[in-house]
DNA sequence: GGATAATTCAACCATGTGGTTGAATGTGCG
DNA sequence: CGCACATTCAACCACATGGTTGAATTATCC
Protein backbone atom coordinates (compact mmCIF):
# COMPACT_ATOMS: atom_id res chain seq x y z
CA UNK A 1 0.00 0.00 0.00
CA UNK A 2 3.02 2.25 -0.35
CA UNK A 3 2.49 5.40 -2.19
CA UNK A 4 4.24 5.58 -5.29
CA UNK A 5 4.95 8.33 -7.72
CA UNK A 6 3.14 8.28 -10.98
CA UNK A 7 6.51 7.06 -13.10
CA UNK A 8 6.11 3.82 -10.33
CA UNK A 9 2.45 3.36 -11.46
CA UNK A 10 3.68 3.81 -15.47
CA UNK A 11 6.04 0.86 -15.09
CA UNK A 12 3.85 -1.45 -13.00
CA UNK A 13 1.00 -0.93 -15.38
CA UNK A 14 3.33 -1.19 -18.30
CA UNK A 15 4.75 -4.88 -16.34
CA UNK A 16 1.47 -6.28 -16.34
CA UNK A 17 0.17 -5.45 -20.27
CA UNK A 18 1.98 -8.25 -21.09
CA UNK A 19 1.03 -11.64 -21.57
CA UNK A 20 4.30 -13.23 -20.66
CA UNK A 21 5.24 -11.48 -17.68
CA UNK A 22 1.75 -11.62 -16.20
CA UNK A 23 2.00 -15.32 -16.59
CA UNK A 24 5.41 -15.02 -14.59
CA UNK A 25 3.16 -13.54 -12.23
CA UNK A 26 1.03 -16.38 -11.89
CA UNK A 27 4.08 -18.69 -11.70
CA UNK A 28 5.50 -16.83 -9.01
CA UNK A 29 2.42 -16.67 -6.84
CA UNK A 30 2.64 -20.28 -6.47
CA UNK A 31 6.44 -19.84 -4.99
CA UNK A 32 9.52 -19.02 -5.72
CA UNK A 33 11.18 -19.86 -9.15
CA UNK A 34 15.01 -19.66 -11.06
CA UNK A 35 14.84 -17.82 -14.06
CA UNK A 36 15.39 -20.79 -15.64
CA UNK A 37 11.88 -22.25 -14.81
CA UNK A 38 10.10 -18.55 -15.00
CA UNK A 39 11.83 -18.83 -18.78
CA UNK A 40 10.99 -22.47 -19.90
CA UNK A 41 7.06 -22.32 -20.28
CA UNK A 42 7.93 -19.76 -23.06
CA UNK A 43 8.72 -19.91 -26.82
CA UNK A 44 11.63 -17.52 -26.55
CA UNK A 45 15.01 -17.56 -25.45
CA UNK A 46 16.71 -17.03 -22.15
CA UNK A 47 17.96 -13.84 -22.66
CA UNK A 48 14.31 -12.54 -23.88
CA UNK A 49 13.05 -14.45 -20.49
CA UNK A 50 15.43 -12.48 -18.45
CA UNK A 51 15.07 -9.08 -20.07
CA UNK A 52 10.94 -9.50 -18.90
CA UNK A 53 12.34 -10.51 -15.45
CA UNK A 54 13.87 -7.84 -15.27
CA UNK A 55 11.01 -5.19 -16.40
CA UNK A 56 8.96 -7.17 -13.37
CA UNK A 57 11.66 -6.18 -10.97
CA UNK A 58 12.12 -2.64 -12.44
CA UNK A 59 8.36 -2.64 -11.79
CA UNK A 60 8.96 -3.79 -8.33
CA UNK A 61 7.07 -6.64 -8.60
CA UNK A 62 10.13 -9.15 -8.22
CA UNK A 63 12.94 -9.22 -5.73
CA UNK A 64 15.37 -11.71 -6.69
CA UNK A 65 18.10 -13.38 -4.33
CA UNK A 66 20.50 -14.59 -5.78
CA UNK A 67 22.05 -18.10 -4.82
CA UNK A 68 25.29 -19.35 -6.22
CA UNK A 69 24.76 -19.75 -10.45
CA UNK A 70 21.15 -19.51 -10.10
CA UNK A 71 18.57 -16.47 -9.34
CA UNK A 72 15.90 -17.46 -7.26
CA UNK A 73 12.58 -14.61 -8.05
CA UNK A 74 10.43 -14.40 -6.00
CA UNK A 75 6.84 -12.30 -5.83
CA UNK A 76 6.48 -8.97 -4.88
CA UNK A 77 3.17 -7.38 -4.01
CA UNK A 78 3.08 -4.35 -3.17
CA UNK A 79 2.72 -2.75 -6.21
CA UNK A 80 -0.27 -4.68 -7.35
CA UNK A 81 -1.78 -4.13 -4.13
CA UNK A 82 -1.21 -0.17 -5.35
CA UNK A 83 -2.58 -0.94 -8.53
CA UNK A 84 -5.32 -2.30 -7.09
CA UNK A 85 -6.03 0.48 -4.72
CA UNK A 86 -5.78 2.66 -7.53
CA UNK A 87 -8.04 1.40 -9.60
CA UNK A 88 -10.67 0.91 -6.66
CA UNK A 89 -11.02 4.72 -6.93
CA UNK A 90 -13.00 3.45 -10.04
CA UNK A 91 -15.37 0.84 -8.57
CA UNK A 92 -17.99 3.34 -7.45
CA UNK A 93 -18.66 3.20 -11.37
CA UNK A 94 -19.06 0.00 -12.16
CA UNK A 95 -21.29 -0.89 -9.21
CA UNK A 96 -22.99 2.08 -10.14
CA UNK A 97 -22.79 3.38 -6.12
CA UNK A 98 -22.96 6.73 -5.90
CA UNK A 99 -23.86 8.90 -2.84
CA UNK A 100 -25.73 11.92 -2.62
CA UNK A 101 -22.63 14.27 -2.53
CA UNK A 102 -21.15 12.80 -5.90
CA UNK A 103 -23.96 12.71 -7.77
CA UNK A 104 -24.39 16.26 -6.82
CA UNK A 105 -21.13 16.92 -7.83
CA UNK A 106 -21.06 14.99 -11.27
CA UNK A 107 -24.76 16.11 -12.40
CA UNK A 108 -24.92 19.53 -11.53
CA UNK A 109 -21.84 21.34 -10.97
CA UNK A 110 -19.62 19.56 -13.50
CA UNK A 111 -21.80 18.36 -16.62
CA UNK A 112 -23.81 21.91 -16.52
CA UNK A 113 -20.34 23.84 -16.01
CA UNK A 114 -18.65 22.16 -18.79
CA UNK A 115 -21.34 22.72 -21.07
CA UNK A 116 -22.11 26.34 -20.28
CA UNK A 117 -18.92 27.71 -19.83
CA UNK A 118 -16.23 25.49 -21.41
CA UNK A 119 -14.85 25.92 -17.71
CA UNK A 120 -11.47 24.03 -16.33
CA UNK A 121 -12.75 21.49 -13.21
CA UNK A 122 -11.27 22.29 -9.68
CA UNK A 123 -7.81 21.03 -10.30
CA UNK A 124 -7.75 17.51 -9.90
CA UNK A 125 -10.17 16.39 -6.90
CA UNK A 126 -9.40 13.00 -5.98
CA UNK A 127 -6.16 10.51 -5.76
CA UNK A 128 -3.55 12.81 -7.27
CA UNK A 129 -2.66 10.76 -10.23
CA UNK A 130 -0.18 8.39 -9.11
CA UNK B 1 -17.05 -8.08 -15.15
CA UNK B 2 -17.07 -9.45 -18.54
CA UNK B 3 -14.36 -11.77 -19.40
CA UNK B 4 -11.30 -10.41 -21.34
CA UNK B 5 -8.84 -12.31 -24.18
CA UNK B 6 -5.26 -12.04 -22.66
CA UNK B 7 -4.97 -9.27 -26.02
CA UNK B 8 -7.42 -7.06 -24.13
CA UNK B 9 -5.82 -7.32 -20.92
CA UNK B 10 -2.81 -6.01 -22.72
CA UNK B 11 -4.37 -3.12 -23.97
CA UNK B 12 -6.32 -2.22 -20.79
CA UNK B 13 -2.62 -2.63 -18.62
CA UNK B 14 -0.90 -0.57 -21.31
CA UNK B 15 -3.71 1.65 -21.80
CA UNK B 16 -3.37 2.67 -18.11
CA UNK B 17 0.49 2.88 -18.23
CA UNK B 18 0.68 6.52 -19.03
CA UNK B 19 0.49 9.58 -16.98
CA UNK B 20 -1.95 11.29 -19.57
CA UNK B 21 -4.26 8.60 -20.12
CA UNK B 22 -4.29 8.02 -16.54
CA UNK B 23 -5.02 12.09 -15.93
CA UNK B 24 -8.19 12.09 -18.46
CA UNK B 25 -9.80 8.67 -17.13
CA UNK B 26 -9.81 10.80 -14.02
CA UNK B 27 -11.24 13.27 -15.76
CA UNK B 28 -14.02 11.57 -17.47
CA UNK B 29 -14.40 10.27 -13.84
CA UNK B 30 -15.99 13.95 -13.18
CA UNK B 31 -18.11 13.54 -16.55
CA UNK B 32 -18.54 13.41 -20.32
CA UNK B 33 -15.59 15.80 -22.02
CA UNK B 34 -15.01 16.98 -25.63
CA UNK B 35 -11.53 15.74 -27.12
CA UNK B 36 -10.70 19.67 -26.71
CA UNK B 37 -11.29 19.72 -23.15
CA UNK B 38 -9.49 16.32 -22.45
CA UNK B 39 -6.48 17.68 -24.38
CA UNK B 40 -6.33 20.97 -22.78
CA UNK B 41 -4.69 20.32 -19.61
CA UNK B 42 -1.96 18.50 -21.56
CA UNK B 43 1.38 20.08 -22.76
CA UNK B 44 1.16 18.68 -26.47
CA UNK B 45 -0.40 18.72 -29.88
CA UNK B 46 -4.27 18.31 -29.93
CA UNK B 47 -3.30 15.21 -32.02
CA UNK B 48 -0.93 13.78 -29.57
CA UNK B 49 -4.06 13.83 -27.28
CA UNK B 50 -6.32 12.58 -29.88
CA UNK B 51 -3.97 9.22 -30.24
CA UNK B 52 -4.27 9.28 -26.41
CA UNK B 53 -7.78 8.85 -26.62
CA UNK B 54 -7.74 6.71 -29.11
CA UNK B 55 -5.51 4.46 -27.48
CA UNK B 56 -8.09 4.63 -24.37
CA UNK B 57 -11.30 3.84 -26.52
CA UNK B 58 -9.18 0.94 -28.14
CA UNK B 59 -9.13 -0.50 -24.45
CA UNK B 60 -12.58 -0.38 -24.32
CA UNK B 61 -12.04 2.34 -21.41
CA UNK B 62 -13.98 5.65 -23.43
CA UNK B 63 -16.75 5.31 -25.52
CA UNK B 64 -16.91 8.24 -28.33
CA UNK B 65 -20.71 9.60 -29.08
CA UNK B 66 -20.36 11.90 -31.82
CA UNK B 67 -22.46 15.24 -31.81
CA UNK B 68 -21.92 17.47 -34.71
CA UNK B 69 -18.41 18.55 -34.78
CA UNK B 70 -17.56 17.64 -31.20
CA UNK B 71 -16.34 14.34 -30.26
CA UNK B 72 -18.00 13.71 -26.94
CA UNK B 73 -16.10 11.22 -24.54
CA UNK B 74 -17.70 8.94 -21.46
CA UNK B 75 -15.51 6.87 -19.02
CA UNK B 76 -16.44 3.08 -19.77
CA UNK B 77 -15.46 1.62 -16.29
CA UNK B 78 -16.28 -2.34 -17.57
CA UNK B 79 -12.44 -3.21 -18.48
CA UNK B 80 -11.27 -1.36 -15.10
CA UNK B 81 -13.49 -3.66 -13.18
CA UNK B 82 -11.98 -6.61 -15.14
CA UNK B 83 -8.13 -4.75 -14.39
CA UNK B 84 -9.33 -4.83 -10.70
CA UNK B 85 -10.65 -8.38 -10.70
CA UNK B 86 -7.52 -9.64 -11.79
CA UNK B 87 -5.54 -8.20 -9.79
CA UNK B 88 -7.94 -9.20 -6.39
CA UNK B 89 -6.24 -12.57 -7.41
CA UNK B 90 -2.73 -11.78 -5.56
CA UNK B 91 -4.84 -10.03 -2.99
CA UNK B 92 -4.34 -12.68 -0.50
CA UNK B 93 -0.68 -11.98 -1.26
CA UNK B 94 -0.22 -8.98 -0.11
CA UNK B 95 -3.22 -9.24 2.84
CA UNK B 96 -1.00 -12.41 4.03
CA UNK B 97 -4.30 -14.21 4.20
CA UNK B 98 -3.23 -18.05 2.74
CA UNK B 99 -5.84 -20.39 4.02
CA UNK B 100 -4.42 -24.61 4.99
CA UNK B 101 -4.84 -25.47 1.82
CA UNK B 102 -2.72 -23.00 0.06
CA UNK B 103 -0.12 -23.02 2.45
CA UNK B 104 -0.25 -26.88 1.76
CA UNK B 105 -0.13 -26.20 -1.68
CA UNK B 106 3.04 -23.72 -1.95
CA UNK B 107 5.07 -24.72 0.55
CA UNK B 108 4.78 -28.44 0.41
CA UNK B 109 3.98 -29.41 -2.74
CA UNK B 110 4.95 -26.85 -5.14
CA UNK B 111 8.47 -26.01 -3.17
CA UNK B 112 9.41 -29.31 -2.82
CA UNK B 113 8.97 -30.59 -6.64
CA UNK B 114 10.52 -27.83 -7.85
CA UNK B 115 13.75 -27.86 -5.43
CA UNK B 116 13.80 -31.96 -6.37
CA UNK B 117 13.22 -32.58 -9.76
CA UNK B 118 12.62 -29.31 -11.47
CA UNK B 119 9.08 -29.85 -11.93
CA UNK B 120 7.32 -28.46 -14.24
CA UNK B 121 4.32 -27.74 -12.25
CA UNK B 122 0.07 -28.15 -12.70
CA UNK B 123 -0.83 -26.52 -15.76
CA UNK B 124 -1.59 -22.90 -14.83
CA UNK B 125 -3.41 -23.56 -12.01
CA UNK B 126 -5.48 -19.88 -11.49
CA UNK B 127 -7.23 -17.37 -13.51
CA UNK B 128 -6.18 -18.76 -17.23
CA UNK B 129 -4.31 -15.57 -17.42
CA UNK B 130 -6.54 -13.28 -19.26
C1' DG C 1 42.22 -26.80 -13.71
C1' DG C 2 38.74 -27.66 -17.03
C1' DA C 3 34.11 -28.76 -18.55
C1' DT C 4 29.46 -27.59 -17.84
C1' DA C 5 25.48 -25.06 -16.13
C1' DA C 6 22.79 -20.56 -15.10
C1' DT C 7 22.54 -16.15 -16.27
C1' DT C 8 23.69 -11.77 -18.17
C1' DC C 9 25.77 -8.63 -21.63
C1' DA C 10 26.22 -6.50 -26.07
C1' DA C 11 25.09 -5.73 -30.60
C1' DC C 12 21.67 -5.92 -33.68
C1' DC C 13 16.90 -5.79 -35.89
C1' DA C 14 11.86 -4.99 -36.70
C1' DT C 15 8.13 -2.87 -34.91
C1' DG C 16 5.54 0.08 -31.71
C1' DT C 17 5.03 4.42 -29.16
C1' DG C 18 4.61 9.16 -28.32
C1' DG C 19 5.41 13.20 -30.11
C1' DT C 20 5.60 16.81 -34.05
C1' DT C 21 3.66 19.50 -38.15
C1' DG C 22 0.69 20.56 -41.98
C1' DA C 23 -3.11 19.29 -44.71
C1' DA C 24 -7.79 17.17 -44.91
C1' DT C 25 -12.53 16.40 -43.23
C1' DG C 26 -16.82 17.72 -41.58
C1' DT C 27 -19.98 20.80 -38.95
C1' DG C 28 -21.89 25.22 -37.40
C1' DC C 29 -22.64 30.03 -38.22
C1' DG C 30 -23.36 34.63 -40.22
C1' DC D 1 -21.54 30.51 -49.81
C1' DG D 2 -17.63 31.03 -47.13
C1' DC D 3 -15.16 31.14 -42.91
C1' DA D 4 -13.97 29.32 -38.53
C1' DC D 5 -14.03 25.49 -35.39
C1' DA D 6 -13.29 20.50 -33.71
C1' DT D 7 -11.09 16.69 -34.89
C1' DT D 8 -8.59 13.42 -37.60
C1' DC D 9 -5.17 11.91 -41.10
C1' DA D 10 -0.65 11.30 -42.95
C1' DA D 11 4.05 11.65 -42.96
C1' DC D 12 7.76 11.98 -40.31
C1' DC D 13 11.13 11.53 -36.21
C1' DA D 14 13.43 9.84 -31.88
C1' DC D 15 13.33 6.47 -28.85
C1' DA D 16 11.56 2.25 -26.38
C1' DT D 17 10.27 -2.57 -26.74
C1' DG D 18 10.62 -7.35 -27.59
C1' DG D 19 12.96 -10.43 -29.86
C1' DT D 20 17.39 -12.65 -31.83
C1' DT D 21 22.37 -14.51 -31.56
C1' DG D 22 26.98 -15.13 -29.78
C1' DA D 23 30.26 -14.06 -26.36
C1' DA D 24 31.21 -13.06 -21.40
C1' DT D 25 30.61 -14.01 -16.47
C1' DT D 26 30.35 -16.73 -12.51
C1' DA D 27 29.64 -20.95 -9.93
C1' DT D 28 29.54 -25.87 -9.44
C1' DC D 29 31.37 -30.49 -10.19
C1' DC D 30 34.85 -33.97 -11.13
Amino acid sequence: MVELSAYQVDTVFHALSDTTRRHMLRELALGERTVGQLAEPHAMSLAAASKHIKVLEGAGLVRREIQGRTHLCRLDPGPLATAHQWLSFYERFWTGRLDALERLLKEDDTRKAAAEQNTRLPPSKPGNDA
